[in-house]
RNA sequence: GAGAAUAUAGCUCAGUCGGUAGAGCAUCUGCCUUUUAAGCAGAGGGUCGAAGGUUCGAGUCCUUCUAUUCUCACCA
């Protein structure tokens, strides 16, 4: 880095500035490589990082890493001129030029630019550490790459510059959201943005960050999801509403957490979780032609088929066929029973509801690897779902399963406003016993479904878990930007 | 919270039985006008994560600590 800096001294004391203001792009690496011809020396214009350089006496090669690829650049001494050659011979891997020249392809067969004019764009000071790759047999080995995760992460802007796979991975998620949003927007729904900081948190059982206005003097919280305002607009009489939400929970990290992340939900009225589950169908198939040009993924190394319709199955049966155990209309001390006799150690204070999820979370759901909707949940564990149109103490909820994680939950909302209280006020009272997760009573949203809400369906969908399983990546720190690291 | 692994040059890593530190790439100097892990000749570069201990002598053995990664637990 010294001897960079000292560099930018020479060039600045030479009077070439090592950071002009502008460059005249016209052609991006990868297009000019798709669009070559022999028979046609093509004039370009091209700007990027030097990311390989061999310099040989008075001619050199290097390759110029741009926004879509690279290409390799031949420089002449006696057609850029001696200046320009010899700041080239200044400039290290990791500067950012621009050049001018003409196409062609080199002895040994790569697609190059002959440049003719060369230019300096800006000077780095630090050391890329830069991977070097060589074809063996066809395959590509790379040596001495930049493999350090914490460092990756850390510094994002390098492992984008090194690993090109990265790149690819984050421009599919946001080729992922994009599609998500025009498949919403053209089913005529509308997109909307609702509050980060909440008065009161709601819509999930999390627990929340919480944050401060020095105005008002209050307590505010970092959503942990958006559910409950949405669901307020659904009374405000728009048809259907959908927000990507980032939200915010105060709990463990490991490679599905993050302590923020990217949610979308989704409701509509007048459907039913059932008219939601070919809706699902549907997105996660289109989506993975439109993203992957298939409807295959590789995930934890199992492939995954996402080609509708999903197998559905009800929490029971999947407990029963996973346990060989049934649990219909069992009550709490036959429930408890049933985990101990299967080796599961519970918490004395939870009730029937939660050692349900619970057999079902140890037993079925790492086993659920091709997409699966689980359905018909006990009606304990949601508060905000309506009961099921004709089986008692269940609601009409789904979770859809794949690569063993959760990645959507949806049910048909509840909007009796009678029983929205009650499930609420049992909320409030597991949080005096000291469930620090249960809900708290939102005395506006009840108001709001007061008014009257339509039958409605809604969705949520893990949007980081989702990018996960359609680009393979392994861990939820693979497909954010920047995930949450301690403090250097 | 528990367990495992790792920590040596800018990057990726060796370092045997305890004997004062090594490679490739990167960097620097010189040569080289179609190279591609360019090549050739030479050079510089290290408080071996930290602190203690054992020893004539510790990168190596012991103890403690720190950091990171992974797995598990926790986490609709």
């Amino acid at each position: 880095m010294k001897r960079r800096l000292e560099e930018r001294q020479h060039l600045l004391d030479a009077g070439i500035n090592p950071y002009p203001c502008q460059f005249d792009v016209s052609r991006y690496s990868e297009d000019i490589i798709t669009g070559f011809r022999e028979d046609l020396k093509e004039d370009v214009s091209v700007a990027g990082r030097i990311m390989t350089i061999r310099k040989m006496g008075k001619a050199s090669f290097f390759h110029l890493q741009d926004s879509m690829g690279r290409i390799q650049i031949y420089l002449k001494k006696d057609d850029v001129g001696e200046t320009a050659y010899n700041t080239f011979k200044l400039l290290d891997i990791g500067d950012i030029v621009g050049v001018k020249g003409f196409t062609f392809r080199t002895k040994t067969g790569e697609i190059s630019i002959h440049a003719q004019e060369f230019e300096l764009l800006s000077k780095s000071l630090r050391p890329i550490p830069v991977a070097k790759e060589k074809e063996v047999e066809g395959q590509k080995v790379v040596y001495d790459a930049f493999s350090d995760r914490e460092m990756r992460y850390r510094q994002r802007y390098v492992d984008l510059i090194v690993n090109p796979e990265v790149r690819k991975t984050f421009i599919r998620r946001t080729a992922i959201v994009s599609f998500m949003r025009r498949f919403f927007s053209e089913k005529g729904w509308l997109e909307v943005e609702t509050p980060v900081l909440q008065p009161v948190y709601g819509g999930a059982a999390a627990r929340p960050f919480t944050t401060h206005h020095n105005a008002l003097d209050m307590e505010l919280y970092l959503r942990i999801a958006n559910e409950l305002y949405l669901k307020r607009l659904i009374v405000g009489g728009f048809e259907g509403v959908f927000e990507f939400a980032k939200d915010f929970r105060n709990e463990g990290i490991d490679r599905f957490h993050n302590p923020e992340f990217t949610q979308v939900e989704l409701y509509v009225s007048y459907k039913d979780y059932n008219w939601m589950m070919e809706l699902v169908e549907e997105l996660f198939y289109r989506t993975a032609l439109e993203v992957n040009k298939c409807d295959v993924t590789n995930f934890l190394g199992s492939e995954i088929s996402l080609k509708p319709p999903f197998r559905r199955l009800s929490i029971t049966d999947a407990i029963a066929e996973y346990t060989g155990r049934d649990i219909s209309g069992k009550d709490e001390i036959e429930l408890r029973n049933i985990a101990k006799d299967l080796g599961l150690e519970l918490d004395p204070k939870i009730g029937s509801g939660k050692i349900i999820d619970e057999i079902f979370g140890e037993f079925v759901e790492p086993k659920l690897i091709q997409p699966t909707f689980i359905t018909d949940y006990p009606s304990e564990m949601s508060p905000l779902a309506k009961g099921h149109r004709s089986k008692p103490g269940i609601v009409e909820r789904f979770e859809l399963i794949a690569g063993g994680k959760e990645i959507c939950n949806s049910f048909s909302e509840l909007n009796d406003p009678v029983i929205q209280r009650e499930r609420l006020e049992a909320q409030a009272k597991l949080r005096l016993r000291g469930d620090d997760e249960a809900m708290i009573v939102d005395e506006d949203f009840l108001r709001a479904l007061e008014y009257g809400m339509p039958p409605c369906a809604g969705l949520g969908i893990g949007v980081d878990r989702m990018v996960m399983l359609l680009t393979g990546e392994e861990s939820i720190r693979d497909v954010i930007f920047f995930p949450h690291m301690k403090p250097e």
